[in-house]
DNA sequence: CCAGTATCCTGCAGGC
DNA sequence: TGCCTGCAGGATACTG
């Protein structure tokens, strides 16, 4: 990187150009990472930027000569004519910078849960869900239980699994949580092969759609019918979250 | 500690 | 047509 341009505004955590600009020039992105809904863009110098593209933050990298998006808030030259842009209209993203160890005590990070897509999932979820009285909709929402998982996913998976979203985690059977976990971790995989769910802005980083769209089974589709027992779909709002579900067949 | 709610922000859809 | 209202999303601060 050669140089940062940007505004230091108020995203989810403080945009800090100036600490960006004072740190990133000179230093080359050579390795990405995930944790939960958090991105880690490691650097040589040692650093990392933490990333969350919240709901409507997109990462560019393009030609300089590009002309810029409305709600470009971070522009890093990277020295070979492209740039690396962040795009958040919605401002609930965040870039933050992390010296090399700091990673450990980030606030963001260490309150993370497990990953939904380790192996070992439906044996090291289901305890920690039967521990707890909250709808299992909050409790796949909640990233310190398991961190990764957003709205759409929690309520297809939940469809699948044919479990009521109100329903409490310490009230589901053993059994049933394992099923619920397999059926998380097929949404997600599915999701993720067809390239993300596009919605109104979502797009992949090379600015298309994503497909799994037309495969959602019950998000959005409140008053259509089940499309496994043909039952109305209801929705309500489950903390704070509206949630689609079918009366008939999640129990 | 846990559960539930309010908050941040903009773009878009729907109603009038 | 154009304004207004309300909703969508994820993390986190706050309240009970």
């Amino acid at each position: 990187m050669t140089s940062v341009r940007g505004n230091s505004i108020a995203l989810r955590r403080p945009l800090n150009i100036e600490e960006l600009a004072s740190v990133l020039p000179g230093r080359r992105f050579f390795h990405a990472r995930r944790r939960g809904k958090f991105l880690l863009l490691d650097t040589d110098p040692a650093g990392s930027i933490l990333l969350h593209l919240g709901m409507s933050g997109v990462i560019q990298i393009v030609p300089a000569v590009e002309p810029l998006r409305a709600h470009t808030h971070l522009v890093l030259e990277l020295g070979d004519g492209r740039e690396f842009r962040f795009v958040d209209p919605r401002r609930f993203g965040m870039v933050v910078w992390l010296e090399p160890g700091a990673e450990a005590d980030d606030p963001s990070l260490g309150a993370l849960g497990m990953e939904p897509l380790e192996p070992g999932l439906s044996r090291s979820l289901p305890p920690l869900i039967r521990n707890r009285r909250a709808p299992i909709k909050s409790l796949l929402l909640d990233q310190h239980t398991v961190a990764g998982i957003g709205n759409i996913y929690a309520a297809e998976a939940l469809w699948r699994a044919g479990i009521h979203p109100k329903r409490a985690g310490n009230r589901i059977s053993l059994a049933r949580l394992t099923a619920l976990t397999d059926a998380v971790q097929e949404v997600l995989a599915e999701a993720i092969a067809e390239g993300g769910t596009t919605l109104r802005d979502f797009a992949t980083p090379d600015g298309n759609s994503g497909y799994f769209a037309v495969r959602l089974n019950i998000y959005g589709r409140q008053g259509e019918p089940c499309l496994r027992c043909g039952a109305t779909l209801r929705a309500e709002a489950i903390g704070g979250r509206t949630t689609t579900w079918c009366p008939r067949c999640q129990k």
